[in-house]
DNA sequence: CTCACTTTTGACCGAATGGTCAACTTTCGG
DNA sequence: CCGAAAGTTGACCATTCGGTCAAAAGTGAG
Protein backbone atom coordinates (compact mmCIF):
# COMPACT_ATOMS: atom_id res chain seq x y z
CA UNK A 1 0.00 0.00 0.00
CA UNK A 2 1.41 3.44 -0.81
CA UNK A 3 1.54 5.75 1.79
CA UNK A 4 -0.60 9.11 0.38
CA UNK A 5 1.33 11.48 2.23
CA UNK A 6 -0.06 14.40 1.24
CA UNK A 7 2.59 17.76 1.78
CA UNK A 8 1.64 20.20 -0.83
CA UNK A 9 1.98 24.29 -0.35
CA UNK A 10 -1.04 25.56 -2.46
CA UNK A 11 -3.68 23.60 0.04
CA UNK A 12 -6.76 23.59 -1.82
CA UNK A 13 -9.52 25.80 -0.53
CA UNK A 14 -8.12 27.29 3.11
CA UNK A 15 -5.69 25.91 5.58
CA UNK A 16 -4.43 22.47 6.19
CA UNK A 17 -8.04 20.86 5.71
CA UNK A 18 -8.67 18.02 4.15
CA UNK A 19 -5.34 16.78 5.03
CA UNK A 20 -5.90 14.41 8.58
CA UNK A 21 -6.52 10.80 7.81
CA UNK A 22 -10.53 10.77 9.36
CA UNK A 23 -11.82 14.13 7.23
CA UNK A 24 -13.72 13.22 4.54
CA UNK A 25 -11.58 15.26 2.48
CA UNK A 26 -9.01 12.54 3.06
CA UNK A 27 -10.72 9.77 1.55
CA UNK A 28 -11.77 11.42 -1.25
CA UNK A 29 -8.47 13.03 -2.06
CA UNK A 30 -7.49 9.61 -2.25
CA UNK A 31 -9.63 8.06 -4.61
CA UNK A 32 -8.65 11.54 -6.72
CA UNK A 33 -5.23 10.19 -6.97
CA UNK A 34 -5.92 6.62 -7.68
CA UNK A 35 -7.71 7.94 -10.26
CA UNK A 36 -5.43 10.61 -11.61
CA UNK A 37 -2.21 8.11 -11.43
CA UNK A 38 -4.34 5.79 -13.58
CA UNK A 39 -5.20 8.48 -15.99
CA UNK A 40 -2.07 10.04 -16.32
CA UNK A 41 -0.06 6.95 -17.01
CA UNK A 42 -1.84 5.92 -19.60
CA UNK A 43 -2.48 9.29 -21.44
CA UNK A 44 0.35 11.52 -20.39
CA UNK A 45 -0.84 14.68 -19.05
CA UNK A 46 -1.92 16.55 -22.08
CA UNK A 47 -4.11 13.07 -23.04
CA UNK A 48 -5.37 13.18 -19.46
CA UNK A 49 -8.60 14.95 -19.03
CA UNK A 50 -10.15 15.89 -15.56
CA UNK A 51 -13.62 14.83 -16.53
CA UNK A 52 -12.10 11.47 -16.71
CA UNK A 53 -10.29 11.08 -13.72
CA UNK A 54 -13.32 12.68 -12.34
CA UNK A 55 -15.72 9.81 -13.41
CA UNK A 56 -13.56 7.25 -12.47
CA UNK A 57 -13.09 8.63 -8.88
CA UNK A 58 -16.62 8.92 -9.34
CA UNK A 59 -17.22 12.21 -8.65
CA UNK A 60 -17.69 15.25 -10.41
CA UNK A 61 -15.37 17.29 -11.97
CA UNK A 62 -16.38 20.25 -10.32
CA UNK A 63 -15.15 18.60 -7.08
CA UNK A 64 -11.86 17.49 -8.28
CA UNK A 65 -11.21 20.90 -9.14
CA UNK A 66 -11.85 21.66 -5.29
CA UNK A 67 -9.45 19.54 -4.03
CA UNK A 68 -6.39 20.55 -6.50
CA UNK A 69 -7.05 23.54 -7.49
CA UNK A 70 -5.81 22.88 -11.37
CA UNK A 71 -4.93 19.96 -13.45
CA UNK A 72 -1.24 20.67 -13.23
CA UNK A 73 -1.29 21.02 -9.07
CA UNK A 74 -2.45 17.57 -9.58
CA UNK A 75 -0.17 15.96 -11.80
CA UNK A 76 2.45 17.11 -9.03
CA UNK A 77 1.74 15.72 -6.53
CA UNK A 78 0.81 12.30 -8.19
CA UNK A 79 3.92 12.55 -9.76
CA UNK A 80 5.47 13.58 -6.83
CA UNK A 81 4.18 10.95 -4.83
CA UNK A 82 4.76 8.13 -7.59
CA UNK A 83 8.67 9.17 -7.08
CA UNK A 84 8.90 8.87 -3.39
CA UNK A 85 7.37 5.65 -3.96
CA UNK A 86 10.74 5.04 -6.68
CA UNK A 87 12.86 6.78 -3.87
CA UNK A 88 12.01 4.64 -1.12
CA UNK A 89 12.35 1.17 -3.27
CA UNK A 90 15.96 2.27 -3.68
CA UNK A 91 16.28 0.77 -0.07
CA UNK A 92 19.69 0.29 1.71
CA UNK A 93 22.74 -1.57 0.03
CA UNK A 94 25.18 -1.49 2.25
CA UNK A 95 28.86 -2.32 1.94
CA UNK A 96 29.36 -5.21 4.15
CA UNK A 97 26.58 -7.10 2.45
CA UNK A 98 26.91 -9.59 0.06
CA UNK A 99 27.00 -8.41 -3.44
CA UNK A 100 25.15 -11.40 -4.72
CA UNK A 101 22.89 -11.40 -1.89
CA UNK A 102 21.97 -7.65 -1.61
CA UNK A 103 21.55 -6.83 -5.68
CA UNK A 104 19.17 -9.50 -5.94
CA UNK A 105 17.16 -8.30 -3.05
CA UNK A 106 17.50 -4.94 -4.56
CA UNK A 107 16.41 -6.57 -7.79
CA UNK A 108 13.64 -7.98 -6.47
CA UNK A 109 12.43 -5.28 -4.80
CA UNK A 110 12.56 -3.34 -8.24
CA UNK A 111 10.55 -6.16 -9.91
CA UNK A 112 7.80 -5.71 -7.22
CA UNK A 113 7.39 -2.05 -7.43
CA UNK A 114 6.95 -3.15 -10.84
CA UNK A 115 4.00 -6.03 -10.32
CA UNK A 116 2.31 -4.01 -7.85
CA UNK A 117 2.82 -0.52 -9.66
CA UNK A 118 2.57 -0.64 -12.75
CA UNK A 119 1.00 2.54 -13.33
CA UNK A 120 3.01 4.11 -11.41
CA UNK A 121 5.98 3.37 -13.12
CA UNK A 122 4.47 3.41 -16.75
CA UNK A 123 3.84 7.27 -15.47
CA UNK A 124 7.12 8.00 -13.87
CA UNK A 125 8.52 6.87 -17.34
CA UNK A 126 6.04 9.09 -19.39
CA UNK A 127 7.86 12.02 -17.27
CA UNK A 128 10.91 11.11 -18.05
CA UNK A 129 10.84 10.82 -21.58
CA UNK A 130 9.17 14.16 -21.92
CA UNK A 131 11.93 15.32 -19.84
CA UNK A 132 11.35 14.80 -16.88
CA UNK A 133 9.80 18.58 -16.36
CA UNK A 134 8.38 18.28 -13.14
CA UNK A 135 10.57 15.88 -10.95
CA UNK A 136 14.19 17.11 -13.08
CA UNK A 137 14.98 18.93 -9.79
CA UNK A 138 14.37 15.73 -7.56
CA UNK A 139 16.38 13.53 -10.06
CA UNK A 140 19.12 15.45 -10.03
CA UNK A 141 19.32 16.14 -6.54
CA UNK A 142 18.12 12.86 -4.29
CA UNK A 143 18.47 10.09 -7.05
CA UNK A 144 22.10 11.64 -7.89
CA UNK A 145 23.29 11.71 -4.15
CA UNK A 146 22.29 8.11 -3.94
CA UNK A 147 23.21 6.38 -7.07
CA UNK A 148 26.71 8.54 -6.26
CA UNK A 149 26.74 6.59 -2.58
CA UNK A 150 25.77 3.52 -3.60
CA UNK A 151 28.37 3.96 -6.53
CA UNK A 152 31.28 3.96 -4.25
CA UNK A 153 30.02 0.74 -2.59
CA UNK A 154 29.91 -0.91 -5.96
CA UNK A 155 33.24 0.59 -6.48
CA UNK A 156 34.49 -1.10 -3.04
CA UNK A 157 33.19 -4.64 -4.35
CA UNK A 158 35.31 -3.81 -7.68
CA UNK A 159 38.46 -3.28 -5.98
CA UNK A 160 38.23 -6.58 -4.01
CA UNK A 161 37.00 -8.29 -6.95
CA UNK A 162 33.96 -9.35 -6.01
CA UNK A 163 31.70 -7.25 -8.97
CA UNK A 164 32.74 -6.77 -12.70
CA UNK A 165 34.11 -3.93 -13.72
CA UNK A 166 31.27 -1.72 -15.38
CA UNK A 167 30.81 2.03 -14.06
CA UNK A 168 28.17 1.58 -10.95
CA UNK A 169 25.98 4.52 -12.40
CA UNK A 170 25.61 2.13 -16.08
CA UNK A 171 24.70 -1.33 -13.40
CA UNK A 172 21.97 0.94 -11.90
CA UNK A 173 20.89 1.67 -15.14
CA UNK A 174 21.06 -1.90 -16.30
CA UNK A 175 19.24 -2.97 -13.32
CA UNK A 176 16.48 0.03 -13.32
CA UNK A 177 15.76 -0.54 -17.25
CA UNK A 178 15.22 -4.76 -17.15
CA UNK A 179 12.92 -4.30 -13.34
CA UNK A 180 10.98 -1.31 -15.27
CA UNK A 181 10.39 -2.76 -18.20
CA UNK A 182 7.74 -5.04 -17.46
CA UNK A 183 5.43 -2.19 -15.89
CA UNK A 184 6.58 -0.25 -18.45
CA UNK A 185 6.22 -2.37 -21.88
CA UNK A 186 3.95 -4.67 -20.65
CA UNK A 187 1.74 -4.05 -23.85
CA UNK A 188 4.78 -5.57 -25.97
CA UNK A 189 6.04 -8.67 -23.49
CA UNK A 190 1.76 -9.63 -24.08
CA UNK A 191 1.92 -9.11 -27.67
CA UNK A 192 4.96 -11.02 -27.78
CA UNK A 193 4.61 -14.18 -25.19
CA UNK A 194 0.66 -14.00 -25.02
CA UNK A 195 0.40 -14.93 -21.66
CA UNK A 196 -2.58 -16.34 -20.12
CA UNK A 197 -1.90 -14.90 -16.64
CA UNK A 198 1.10 -12.03 -17.04
CA UNK A 199 1.37 -11.42 -13.47
CA UNK A 200 2.32 -15.12 -12.98
CA UNK A 201 3.91 -15.51 -16.28
CA UNK A 202 6.59 -12.76 -15.84
CA UNK A 203 7.19 -12.30 -12.12
CA UNK A 204 7.05 -15.80 -10.92
CA UNK A 205 8.39 -17.67 -13.91
CA UNK A 206 10.30 -15.07 -15.82
CA UNK A 207 11.89 -13.25 -12.95
CA UNK A 208 14.31 -15.85 -11.61
CA UNK A 209 15.81 -16.39 -14.56
CA UNK A 210 16.16 -12.82 -15.13
CA UNK A 211 17.43 -12.31 -11.56
CA UNK A 212 20.28 -14.23 -12.17
CA UNK A 213 21.39 -12.94 -15.58
CA UNK A 214 21.66 -9.93 -14.18
CA UNK A 215 23.51 -10.87 -11.24
CA UNK A 216 25.83 -12.59 -13.46
CA UNK A 217 26.06 -10.40 -15.72
CA UNK A 218 27.34 -7.65 -13.11
CA UNK A 219 29.70 -10.60 -12.16
CA UNK A 220 28.35 -10.72 -8.07
CA UNK A 221 29.99 -13.24 -6.29
CA UNK A 222 29.12 -14.42 -3.09
CA UNK A 223 32.03 -13.75 -0.04
CA UNK A 224 32.95 -17.52 -0.02
CA UNK A 225 33.82 -17.84 -3.87
CA UNK A 226 34.88 -14.19 -5.01
CA UNK A 227 35.33 -13.48 -8.77
CA UNK A 228 38.31 -14.95 -10.90
CA UNK B 1 -2.97 10.42 -63.54
CA UNK B 2 -4.55 13.59 -62.71
CA UNK B 3 -7.71 12.90 -63.30
CA UNK B 4 -7.76 9.72 -61.74
CA UNK B 5 -6.57 11.64 -58.53
CA UNK B 6 -9.51 14.02 -58.44
CA UNK B 7 -11.99 10.88 -57.83
CA UNK B 8 -10.27 10.02 -54.16
CA UNK B 9 -11.51 12.42 -51.48
CA UNK B 10 -10.23 10.68 -48.86
CA UNK B 11 -6.45 10.47 -49.87
CA UNK B 12 -4.94 14.27 -49.77
CA UNK B 13 -3.58 15.11 -52.96
CA UNK B 14 -4.02 11.65 -54.52
CA UNK B 15 -2.04 8.88 -52.41
CA UNK B 16 0.42 8.46 -55.29
CA UNK B 17 1.22 11.96 -56.15
CA UNK B 18 3.74 13.63 -53.63
CA UNK B 19 5.50 10.09 -53.48
CA UNK B 20 8.08 10.42 -55.98
CA UNK B 21 11.18 11.57 -54.58
CA UNK B 22 11.73 14.91 -57.18
CA UNK B 23 8.28 16.14 -56.38
CA UNK B 24 7.62 19.32 -54.30
CA UNK B 25 4.92 17.32 -51.73
CA UNK B 26 7.76 14.88 -51.00
CA UNK B 27 10.24 17.07 -49.60
CA UNK B 28 7.36 18.74 -47.34
CA UNK B 29 6.01 15.44 -46.50
CA UNK B 30 9.92 14.67 -45.23
CA UNK B 31 9.67 17.52 -43.53
CA UNK B 32 6.65 17.47 -41.82
CA UNK B 33 7.52 13.92 -40.80
CA UNK B 34 10.08 14.85 -39.45
CA UNK B 35 8.83 17.42 -37.03
CA UNK B 36 6.35 15.51 -36.12
CA UNK B 37 8.43 12.54 -34.65
CA UNK B 38 10.23 15.22 -33.14
CA UNK B 39 6.81 16.59 -31.21
CA UNK B 40 4.91 13.35 -30.76
CA UNK B 41 8.37 12.08 -29.22
CA UNK B 42 8.09 14.30 -26.56
CA UNK B 43 4.46 15.35 -26.28
CA UNK B 44 2.71 12.04 -26.76
CA UNK B 45 -0.25 12.06 -29.37
CA UNK B 46 -2.62 14.14 -27.15
CA UNK B 47 0.22 16.90 -26.04
CA UNK B 48 1.36 17.51 -29.39
CA UNK B 49 -0.29 20.30 -31.41
CA UNK B 50 -0.38 20.26 -35.39
CA UNK B 51 0.55 23.98 -35.09
CA UNK B 52 3.87 23.17 -33.27
CA UNK B 53 4.45 20.15 -36.01
CA UNK B 54 4.16 22.81 -38.76
CA UNK B 55 5.79 25.54 -37.19
CA UNK B 56 8.97 23.15 -36.68
CA UNK B 57 8.55 22.21 -40.10
CA UNK B 58 8.53 25.67 -41.21
CA UNK B 59 4.84 25.40 -43.05
CA UNK B 60 1.26 26.96 -41.84
CA UNK B 61 -0.55 24.26 -40.33
CA UNK B 62 -3.20 24.20 -43.19
CA UNK B 63 -0.24 22.76 -45.27
CA UNK B 64 0.51 19.96 -43.02
CA UNK B 65 -3.17 18.64 -42.78
CA UNK B 66 -3.68 19.57 -46.87
CA UNK B 67 -0.67 16.46 -46.66
CA UNK B 68 -1.57 14.60 -43.66
CA UNK B 69 -5.49 14.31 -43.71
CA UNK B 70 -5.78 13.83 -40.34
CA UNK B 71 -3.19 14.58 -36.75
CA UNK B 72 -4.43 10.48 -36.41
CA UNK B 73 -3.01 9.87 -39.74
CA UNK B 74 -0.48 11.76 -39.66
CA UNK B 75 0.56 9.72 -36.27
CA UNK B 76 -0.32 6.36 -37.50
CA UNK B 77 2.36 7.24 -40.66
CA UNK B 78 5.06 8.14 -37.95
CA UNK B 79 4.43 5.49 -35.67
CA UNK B 80 4.63 2.79 -38.66
CA UNK B 81 7.92 4.16 -39.80
CA UNK B 82 9.54 4.11 -36.65
CA UNK B 83 8.48 0.14 -36.23
CA UNK B 84 9.87 -0.50 -39.04
CA UNK B 85 13.05 1.73 -38.46
CA UNK B 86 12.74 -0.72 -35.29
CA UNK B 87 12.02 -4.27 -36.92
CA UNK B 88 15.13 -3.52 -39.70
CA UNK B 89 17.22 -3.27 -36.72
CA UNK B 90 16.26 -6.79 -35.95
CA UNK B 91 18.48 -8.01 -38.00
CA UNK B 92 19.61 -11.64 -38.33
CA UNK B 93 20.68 -13.86 -36.07
CA UNK B 94 21.88 -16.90 -37.70
CA UNK B 95 22.09 -20.59 -35.25
CA UNK B 96 25.44 -20.91 -37.01
CA UNK B 97 26.67 -18.13 -35.50
CA UNK B 98 29.11 -18.11 -32.60
CA UNK B 99 26.52 -16.94 -29.68
CA UNK B 100 28.50 -14.18 -28.11
CA UNK B 101 29.81 -12.92 -31.51
CA UNK B 102 25.99 -12.67 -32.68
CA UNK B 103 24.41 -11.07 -29.81
CA UNK B 104 26.81 -8.42 -29.42
CA UNK B 105 26.68 -7.57 -33.05
CA UNK B 106 22.79 -7.03 -32.19
CA UNK B 107 23.37 -5.20 -29.25
CA UNK B 108 25.76 -2.81 -30.76
CA UNK B 109 23.15 -2.64 -33.45
CA UNK B 110 20.48 -1.72 -31.00
CA UNK B 111 22.12 0.62 -29.14
CA UNK B 112 23.22 2.40 -32.27
CA UNK B 113 19.77 3.10 -32.97
CA UNK B 114 19.46 4.67 -29.57
CA UNK B 115 21.97 6.82 -29.87
CA UNK B 116 20.74 7.95 -33.89
CA UNK B 117 17.20 7.88 -33.27
CA UNK B 118 16.88 8.74 -29.33
CA UNK B 119 13.44 10.13 -30.63
CA UNK B 120 12.00 7.59 -32.50
CA UNK B 121 12.73 5.08 -29.77
CA UNK B 122 10.90 7.34 -27.22
CA UNK B 123 8.24 7.74 -30.09
CA UNK B 124 8.02 4.26 -29.59
CA UNK B 125 8.16 3.85 -26.17
CA UNK B 126 5.36 6.00 -25.59
CA UNK B 127 3.22 4.14 -27.62
CA UNK B 128 4.02 1.11 -25.85
CA UNK B 129 3.57 2.62 -22.58
CA UNK B 130 0.32 3.70 -24.10
CA UNK B 131 -1.21 0.22 -24.41
CA UNK B 132 -0.07 0.02 -28.63
CA UNK B 133 -3.47 0.63 -29.85
CA UNK B 134 -1.71 2.02 -33.04
CA UNK B 135 1.01 -1.01 -33.54
CA UNK B 136 -0.28 -3.91 -31.23
CA UNK B 137 -1.29 -5.41 -34.16
CA UNK B 138 2.45 -5.24 -35.68
CA UNK B 139 3.44 -6.32 -32.48
CA UNK B 140 1.47 -9.80 -32.25
CA UNK B 141 2.42 -10.38 -35.69
CA UNK B 142 6.16 -9.60 -37.17
CA UNK B 143 7.68 -9.36 -33.37
CA UNK B 144 5.50 -12.17 -32.09
CA UNK B 145 7.32 -14.41 -35.13
CA UNK B 146 10.44 -12.99 -35.56
CA UNK B 147 10.86 -13.76 -31.66
CA UNK B 148 9.66 -17.42 -31.82
CA UNK B 149 11.90 -17.72 -34.81
CA UNK B 150 14.97 -16.15 -32.90
CA UNK B 151 13.95 -17.64 -29.90
CA UNK B 152 14.71 -21.08 -31.18
CA UNK B 153 17.99 -20.21 -32.03
CA UNK B 154 18.92 -19.48 -28.18
CA UNK B 155 17.32 -22.75 -27.64
CA UNK B 156 19.47 -24.65 -29.60
CA UNK B 157 22.62 -22.85 -28.36
CA UNK B 158 20.84 -23.67 -24.76
CA UNK B 159 20.99 -27.10 -25.67
CA UNK B 160 24.49 -26.93 -26.68
CA UNK B 161 25.09 -25.10 -23.17
CA UNK B 162 26.64 -22.17 -24.80
CA UNK B 163 23.82 -19.87 -23.26
CA UNK B 164 22.83 -19.80 -20.05
CA UNK B 165 19.23 -21.36 -19.29
CA UNK B 166 17.29 -18.09 -19.71
CA UNK B 167 13.36 -18.08 -21.60
CA UNK B 168 14.39 -16.18 -24.86
CA UNK B 169 12.10 -14.39 -24.84
CA UNK B 170 13.16 -12.31 -21.57
CA UNK B 171 16.29 -12.51 -22.76
CA UNK B 172 15.39 -9.93 -26.07
CA UNK B 173 12.96 -7.98 -22.94
CA UNK B 174 16.11 -7.78 -21.61
CA UNK B 175 18.21 -6.47 -23.99
CA UNK B 176 15.53 -4.33 -25.78
CA UNK B 177 15.20 -2.78 -22.03
CA UNK B 178 19.23 -2.01 -21.86
CA UNK B 179 19.60 -0.67 -25.13
CA UNK B 180 16.53 1.72 -24.75
CA UNK B 181 16.74 3.00 -21.92
CA UNK B 182 19.84 5.15 -23.25
CA UNK B 183 17.42 6.99 -25.66
CA UNK B 184 14.29 7.06 -23.14
CA UNK B 185 15.58 7.52 -19.95
CA UNK B 186 17.84 9.84 -21.20
CA UNK B 187 16.88 12.52 -19.16
CA UNK B 188 17.44 10.70 -15.66
CA UNK B 189 20.72 9.22 -16.60
CA UNK B 190 21.55 12.89 -17.63
CA UNK B 191 20.24 13.84 -14.11
CA UNK B 192 22.36 11.15 -12.64
CA UNK B 193 25.93 11.46 -14.41
CA UNK B 194 25.74 15.06 -15.81
CA UNK B 195 28.11 14.09 -18.70
CA UNK B 196 29.29 16.91 -21.03
CA UNK B 197 28.70 14.83 -23.66
CA UNK B 198 26.07 12.36 -23.23
CA UNK B 199 26.65 11.00 -26.64
CA UNK B 200 30.37 10.03 -26.00
CA UNK B 201 30.17 9.13 -21.96
CA UNK B 202 27.05 6.70 -22.70
CA UNK B 203 27.76 5.26 -26.31
CA UNK B 204 31.80 5.23 -26.12
CA UNK B 205 32.22 4.70 -22.40
CA UNK B 206 29.49 3.10 -21.00
CA UNK B 207 28.40 0.88 -23.82
CA UNK B 208 31.38 -1.81 -23.90
CA UNK B 209 30.91 -2.23 -20.31
CA UNK B 210 27.24 -2.30 -20.61
CA UNK B 211 27.71 -4.89 -23.42
CA UNK B 212 29.94 -7.34 -21.59
CA UNK B 213 27.27 -7.60 -19.00
CA UNK B 214 24.47 -8.27 -20.68
CA UNK B 215 26.49 -10.99 -22.64
CA UNK B 216 28.23 -12.45 -19.33
CA UNK B 217 24.73 -12.29 -17.87
CA UNK B 218 23.20 -14.15 -20.73
CA UNK B 219 26.44 -17.01 -20.44
CA UNK B 220 27.58 -16.42 -24.15
CA UNK B 221 30.34 -18.44 -24.84
CA UNK B 222 32.05 -18.47 -28.02
CA UNK B 223 32.85 -21.80 -29.93
CA UNK B 224 35.86 -22.40 -28.89
CA UNK B 225 35.07 -22.28 -24.97
CA UNK B 226 31.77 -23.48 -24.26
CA UNK B 227 29.59 -22.53 -20.84
CA UNK B 228 30.93 -24.81 -17.69
C1' DC C 1 0.22 31.49 -73.43
C1' DT C 2 -3.44 28.43 -71.71
C1' DC C 3 -5.56 25.32 -68.97
C1' DA C 4 -5.94 21.85 -65.60
C1' DC C 5 -4.20 20.58 -61.61
C1' DT C 6 -1.40 20.99 -57.31
C1' DT C 7 0.04 23.57 -53.49
C1' DT C 8 -0.15 27.42 -50.26
C1' DT C 9 -2.22 30.19 -46.84
C1' DG C 10 -4.83 32.34 -43.34
C1' DA C 11 -9.36 33.17 -41.84
C1' DC C 12 -12.85 30.76 -39.74
C1' DC C 13 -15.77 27.16 -37.16
C1' DG C 14 -17.35 23.86 -33.82
C1' DA C 15 -16.19 20.75 -30.30
C1' DA C 16 -13.64 19.80 -26.33
C1' DT C 17 -11.70 21.04 -22.15
C1' DG C 18 -9.71 23.46 -18.00
C1' DG C 19 -11.34 26.27 -14.81
C1' DT C 20 -14.94 29.41 -12.24
C1' DC C 21 -18.85 30.23 -9.55
C1' DA C 22 -22.82 30.61 -6.83
C1' DA C 23 -26.27 28.04 -4.82
C1' DC C 24 -26.99 24.18 -2.07
C1' DT C 25 -26.05 20.31 1.34
C1' DT C 26 -23.41 18.11 4.86
C1' DT C 27 -20.58 18.03 8.89
C1' DC C 28 -19.46 19.03 13.46
C1' DG C 29 -17.94 21.73 17.64
C1' DG C 30 -20.10 24.07 21.31
C1' DC D 1 -29.98 22.79 17.90
C1' DC D 2 -27.23 26.57 15.74
C1' DG D 3 -24.07 28.36 12.79
C1' DA D 4 -19.90 28.40 10.44
C1' DA D 5 -16.92 25.94 7.76
C1' DA D 6 -16.25 22.16 4.55
C1' DG D 7 -17.78 19.88 0.75
C1' DT D 8 -20.87 19.09 -3.50
C1' DT D 9 -22.76 20.13 -7.78
C1' DG D 10 -23.94 21.47 -12.43
C1' DA D 11 -24.28 25.40 -15.20
C1' DC D 12 -21.37 28.44 -17.42
C1' DC D 13 -17.25 30.80 -19.60
C1' DA D 14 -12.91 31.45 -22.20
C1' DT D 15 -9.56 29.31 -24.62
C1' DT D 16 -7.47 26.03 -27.35
C1' DC D 17 -7.11 23.15 -31.09
C1' DG D 18 -8.23 20.03 -34.94
C1' DG D 19 -10.11 20.54 -39.09
C1' DT D 20 -12.51 23.13 -43.21
C1' DC D 21 -12.57 26.18 -46.92
C1' DA D 22 -12.14 29.37 -50.51
C1' DA D 23 -9.32 32.17 -52.73
C1' DA D 24 -4.74 32.91 -54.47
C1' DA D 25 -0.33 31.36 -56.23
C1' DG D 26 2.56 28.01 -58.43
C1' DT D 27 3.53 24.36 -61.95
C1' DG D 28 4.01 22.11 -66.16
C1' DA D 29 2.38 19.82 -70.46
C1' DG D 30 0.79 20.92 -75.00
Amino acid sequence: MARISQIEKTTPPSEVSGTEPQSVGFRQREKIIRAATGVFSQKGYDGARVEEIAQRAGLPKGNVLYYYKTKKNLYRVVIEQVLSLWLEALGDISADDDPCDAISKYIRRKLDLSRHYPEASRLFAIEIIGGAPVIGEHLRGRLRDWVAQKGAIFHAWQQEGRMAPIDPAHAFFMIWAVTQTYADFQAQIEAVISPADYDAEVYEKGAPGVTAALVRGLGLSSKKQPLR
